[in-house]
RNA sequence: GUCCCCAUCGUCUAGUCAGGUCCAGGACACCGGCCUUUCACGCCGGCAGCACCGGUUCAAAUCCGGUUGGGGACGCCA
């Protein structure tokens, strides 16, 4: 059996976005699944859009995201040589033909065409000159495109996509496209395609529209005698309005390297990037690595568009939820250790990382994030409502101020003896904080929770988080009774 | 305008190729309940969909035709 070869031609000219991804996914997958190759190739032709830093861009996203490629990157702009060569073999070979009409000619056909309301196709005007007419046009020095010469008469393509089937284009529904500009410059259609020839490609795995390429590249393949690839094209990704996912119109919130700044676990990313337009019968929707590339097959993707349910301006939901979900999936069931550089990498990020967290700390830092991960979506959620436990330096909510402290004015005498009666404890435990804290509850004639969440408001600046008792052991004897102390301020 | 593709809950989808086991299953989101010192987690329950019309058939989400809707491609961009 011949080895699979599948590749990720991205064109520089941005970051790299979900869609993006997604077709990198799934090639990825693929070529894991039967033990084939994946091949970066970054399609530079168009240098006045691609960019150093677009590539260094997409390269990054894509190691982020785990992604690994088994040759390349290969640099589409070395190889135009190549491509110009092959347009020249075509044109010998009698399959394509030089074309002397200018843009303005062709431009002024196709307004036609548009007012007449009929098929805006090249009308082949060039496609039968006479060898005489070409010297002599050229002597003159005219410039001339390459078009391909599209059979004509009766006949079709006819191609089995191994996502949507029979593919038929008769040949009268494609027109004579140009393979190679009048500066000398070959095409996407040729380079794209004498590319994959070289890299022998077996698997074209792309988005859905490059479905409409596929007919033209396939009368290429034919006319050099090359082997044609197998065809998998994959459903787009859309957005709520159902417009395509652009760059342009959605900026930042559908560039990879945004799910990374924003907390997200790549695995994660992954995990519910695959689950956009692709799905196993049994539903299943997490999967570890090596279960994702178990699992994967080409005829799992679907045929309809999938939507990119991005949110804008929503309170509760900075994307997709169910991205989210897949996201707090993992923060909250992966081995503490697997998240923990994660969690390190925010608290660097926000200044609050202690060497000690993986030193004489290391048990109680897992524990910690052990122990609050339950409410959290992102890794960022650790520094921001998960700040207390990590730094001294931490804010109080204004909203569980009022509710849990402000609005029991005794606490500001409370306060000071919970500190020293909790500071009196020798072994500081669950169980005697506990106790400690109960009995005075009784002492005073008050509900235990006034107590509990004042202690836990001052302790940890917000109104939410695990058991209180767990808390106070997390955060540590001497740091509560110093919160507490602190906590007669609040009033002020 | 021409060509190609698609169509199941709000969203991602299973089921469609081989019609009955589907008065359509799962997940996310949403709503309610239990648990509880808070918020979560967890558990239990609920809401919600086969675009429409016709045909074939004993039987259609599934097959056929049409309509409507959506997307994509039609460039000397990639």
């Amino acid at each position: 059996m011949e080895e699979v070869r599948t590749r990720f031609p991205p064109s520089p000219s941005g970051y790299l976005h979900i869609g993006g991804a997604r077709t990198a996914i799934f090639n990825w997958l693929f070529a894991q699944k039967t033990g084939g190759k994946l091949i970066l190739r970054i399609e530079d032709t168009d240098a006045e859009r691609s960019s150093e830093e677009s590539i260094q861009g997409i390269i990054e996203s894509l190691k982020w995201l785990g992604i690994t490629w088994d040759e390349g990157p290969y640099f589409q702009s070395q190889f135009i040589d190549e491509h110009v060569a092959a347009a020249q073999k075509l044109v010998e070979l009698g399959h394509a033909y030089k074309c002397f009409c200018t843009k303005d000619e062709l431009e002024l056909k196709r307004e036609e065409a548009r007012r007449t309301k009929s098929a805006l196709q090249y009308d082949g005007t060039c496609r039968n000159l006479t060898p005489d007419e070409i010297r002599e046009k050229e002597a003159a020095g005219t410039p001339h495109t390459i078009r391909l010469k599209v059979p004509r008469g009766e006949g079709s393509i006819l191609f089995e996509d191994i996502v949507y089937g029979f593919i038929e284009k008769k040949y009268e529904d494609i027109e004579d496209f140009v393979v190679v500009r009048s500066n000398g410059r070959p095409l996407y259609v040729l380079s794209n395609a004498v590319d994959d020839m070289r890299d022998r490609i077996t698997h074209v795995i792309r988005g859905q529209d490059g479905l409409a390429n596929t007919p033209k590249q396939i009368l290429i393949y034919k006319a050099l005698g090359a082997p044609i690839p197998k065809f998998a094209h994959m459903s787009l990704t859309l957005d709520p309005k159902k417009a395509k996912i652009s760059k342009r119109t959605h900026g930042e919130l559908v560039a990879v390297h945004f799910y990374r700044e924003h907390g997200f676990l790549p695995w994660a990313f992954v995990n519910y990037l695959a689950l956009l337009g692709w799905s196993t019968p049994d539903s299943r929707e997490i999967f570890s690595t090596e279960e994702l590339i178990q699992a994967f097959s080409l005829e799992g993707i679907s045929r309809g568009n999938a939507i990119f349910d991005v949110r804008k301006n929503d309170p509760k939901f900075f994307t997709d939820p169910k991205a989210i979900s897949v996201n707090t999936h993992y923060l909250r069931n992966l081995p503490v250790e697997e998240i923990e550089p994660y969690i390190r990498g925010e608290l660097e990020k926000a200044g609050i990382w202690d060497p000690e967290f993986e030193g004489a700390k290391h048990d109680w830092f897992l524990h910690t994030v052990d122990l609050i991960r339950s409410r959290y979506h992102v890794t960022s959620d650790f520094v921001t409502h998960g700040r207390a436990y990590f730094s001294d330096d931490y804010p109080i909510d204004p909203k569980a101020l009022k509710k849990n402290i402000l609005k029991h004015e005794e606490l500001k005498a409370w306060f000071p003896i919970l500190a020293d009666r909790l500071n009196a404890i020798e072994t500081f435990s669950i169980e005697e904080a506990e106790h400690v804290i109960r009995e005075l509850a009784e002492e005073l004639g008050i509900k235990a929770g006034i107590l509990i969440n004042g202690i836990r408001t001052a302790v940890t600046g917000v109104a939410k988080g695990p058991g209180l008792f767990d808390v106070l052991i997390a955060t540590g004897q001497r740091r509560v009774v110093e919160r507490l102390r602190k906590a007669v301020t609040l009033f002020e």
